[in-house]
DNA sequence: GTGAAAGCGCTAACAT
DNA sequence: ATGTTAGCGCTTTCAC
């Protein structure tokens, strides 16, 4: 029951509905006359066209569903905002879902995402139920994994190394002499690739044969878990002398209460992030952070979603793993 | 060209397509035998239902579009959270889309949003072209305008008084005895509901017979923005002493720069945000905040759209407009 | 309780 | 360049 629709259109305008349905996706192929007529009629009419009978039609529709573990803080939200913006520009409609980092619920999201008929989809990480990776495998959705490379893709990824990360950060830290490193973390048992940035911190530590640990909050990422945290190390630990962090909003909060608790950063105290907010550059003193090349990243799904788009075989592809490496941004405070 | 059909679920089970749909929507319609066998049909082929399909029989979807100005900040992207997963529970999935504070790429979202024949579209404030009053009027679906409630809504509306905020902003530096403040905003051009706190803010002072001014940058609200208002005022104002922001992210970047600067807050200069972020209890000192209240905007956008959904007419709505009000958090930054 | 039949609004050959 | 035709996979009367 739709107000107005395409029979309409053509009637108006005096020619068939699939002349109309032409105009609509390859303007240029119709006659200027033709042309003209329909969208007058499409103007006057106030004609939306219904992509649901379009997609029924055409067994796909132009919908990217993209699926992030959380929209809680500015983390993914920005990454999810420059797939938007690239996607749109190829009019391509984004579908957003978020997982809260569980894997059950991805299953549903990709569940749904699948009987719309998208033209792909964007999962982040590369662990997912073995039910996903099976419903995957067996439709012909392009799929693009995230922000991980550690792993078999499904299809084809694009992200970097996380262990690497953990190593890089802790590193900076022992090159300026600290002895004693604690990784602080939120919901390290559903974010496997913070755990895999603190193995990596973890190993580093190792090598270096100075001491290592790690804490881990049950609440999502925020200033209040970098707060609790500290408050712990402090009255817990012994000699801590550097921190690195799974987020940056984390190590936002560590910093204010260094402050309030008048510890020194870096000098009683050294930190690093995650992720290269925009505070990381203002606050103080300025954050030491890894930064992420988002916009390459979101590049390369669009390009993976569009040349699949238009045919081609996933064998064609190059390579089904990139690997857009990272750099980790020197500031004052490790 | 879909791999399973629920023809040929139906084929495995020996019953007719319609019985499979039946048992799809009302299980307990269908005789417990033909439900057992159906459901083995289902998972034996790992089948899953083309939404498309259903939507175009059915003449709508569950889906929700929300479109939201921005999702570069946590501002948004929380107020989407709560919304997207209120809607969840109810089996409707959100479609999302940003119109970065554009009126025009709203309307292109607007358009984008029905051809999917929506089971509702949740608009950012009240300010919209003709076109997109036109065909959202002209539409069956129901609309919720939010964040704003001031001005004739489409359908229905819930949100606050942006310009009471303003004066509440104010009036607080205004009680603690300061002399001469400042707005800071960013795209206040395009930021209509920031302009209406603004121009509160403004009347607040002009009441109390005080200096008021504003400053707006033309970059998205980041600390950033805070940090260069500062500097801005303390080179080119004199004796500012209050601080009005559009945005707590803002608060947050002149916080920093105070700090720098070792002006002291709240005695030399006194600084009021906006948006209660996670950040304003932690930071240093406290930031004086306006609180909103997320959930109930978000259960009352649920609830509209459930029962526009359950077939009750417009008409039946208790009030289309609904204020959901705020309130002030005081801390030590005012 | 179950099935047959008629579309929903559009796209995509194919023919003209 | 334009029109004709045959569905896409499902829901929904309406019989049985």
């Amino acid at each position: 029951m739709q107000s107005v629709t395409m029979k309409q259109v053509a009637e108006l305008s005096r020619v068939s509905p699939s002349t109309v349905s032409l105009y609509l996706r390859k303007p240029e192929a119709v006659s200027e006359k033709a042309q003209e007529k329909i969208q007058n009629a499409i103007d006057t009419l106030g004609y939306v066209p219904n992509l649901i009978a379009g997609g029924l039609a055409a067994a796909r529709s132009n919908v990217v569903s993209i699926i992030v573990p959380s929209l809680r803080t500015a983390f993914f939200s920005q990454w999810v905002n420059r797939v938007e913006r690239l996607l749109s520009e190829h009019g391509i409609q984004t579908l957003i879902g978020h997982s809260e980092y569980s894997l059950d619920r991805e299953e549903r999201l990709v569940k749904a995402a699948l009987s719309w008929k998208p033209a792909g989809i964007v999962l982040t990480g590369v662990q997912h139920t073995d039910t996903v990776r099976t419903m995957l495998a067996n439709s012909e959705v392009p799929v693009v994994e995230t922000w991980d490379i550690d792993g078999e893709p499904i299809d084809t990824s694009v992200g970097f190394n996380h262990k690497e990360v953990g190593q890089k950060q802790c590193q900076q830290l022992i090159d300026r002499g600290c002895k004693n490193i604690v990784f602080v973390g939120a919901r390290l048992q559903e974010d496997s690739r913070a755990r895999m940035r603190c193995l990596g911190s973890s190993e580093a530590a190792i090598a270096a044969g100075i001491a290592f640990t790690h804490v881990s909050d049950l609440q999502p990422a925020s200033t209040k878990v970098g707060v609790r945290a500290l408050n712990k190390i402090v009255s817990s630990f012994k000699d801590v002398d550097g921190i690195v962090c799974s987020s940056d909003i984390i190590a936002l909060g560590l910093l204010f209460e260094c402050q309030r608790l008048a510890i020194k950063v870096p000098e009683d105290m050294a930190i690093v992030g995650f992720g290269d907010l925009d505070f990381a550059e203002t606050c103080n003193p300025g954050l030491t952070s890894i930064k992420l090349n988002f916009d390459k990243m979101a590049a390369i799904v669009t390009e993976r979603l569009i040349s699949s788009h238009s045919g081609l075989l996933k064998a064609d592809l190059d390579t089904p793993v990139v690997d857009i490496g990272f750099e980790l941004v020197q500031r004052d405070s490790a």
